[in-house]
DNA sequence: GCCAACGTTGGC
DNA sequence: GCCAACGTTGGC
């Protein structure tokens, strides 16, 4: 089992849409590093932190599980979708979903400046490679983070 | 709103 | 295939 980190901004989705709904396609995704994760490594049963990007609380949010591999994103194919890609096509796509469901919501979302402070969280992709939007999290990095939501909430 | 970092596009 | 121009992301 592997462990990621999504990014989301929670103004469109975040962690309470997430446990509201319960599963979710995560959809949108337009870059090919993050695709490549998705199609090649993202499995059913992985463990996701769910990541707050451009708003007040930055940082980790709370948790998800993977329940559907990769499979073509058809916001793709949707011409009236801000995620319409013309060159694409159900015989070729080009980007990818998978689907998570909702395990967990922190107490209060541990900050990324806590994130960058933490010298065991140094060579996180958060980061190091702070742009990307879906990320490879190590097991160790897994635990130090939830070690430390448990301190900070 | 600013701006640094980084990804994508397209001319050559 | 290089690289300049441009667009986007995302923290602050």
């Amino acid at each position: 089992m592997n462990y990621w980190l999504f990014k989301s901004e929670p103004d469109e989705f975040g962690i309470d849409d997430l446990a509201a709904c319960k599963r979710e396609r995560w959809d949108g995704i337009r870059n090919y590093q993050a695709r490549n994760l998705l199609r090649d490594q993202v499995a059913v049963g992985d463990q996701v932190l769910i990541y707050h990007s451009s708003c007040k609380k930055v940082g980790v949010a709370g948790v998800a599980r993977v329940v559907a591999a990769a499979y073509p994103d058809p916001l793709q194919f949707d011409p009236d979708s801000q995620y319409f890609d013309p060159k694409s096509s159900p015989d070729n796509p080009r980007w990818i979903s998978v689907d998570i469901t909702f395990v967990e919501k922190f107490p209060n979302v541990l900050p990324l400046a806590r994130i960058k402070a933490a010298p065991l969280l140094a060579d996180m992709v958060l980061v190091k490679q702070g742009r990307l939007s879906i990320q490879p999290v190590q097991p160790d990095e897994w635990q130090v983070i939830l070690e430390m939501v448990r301190q900070f909430g």
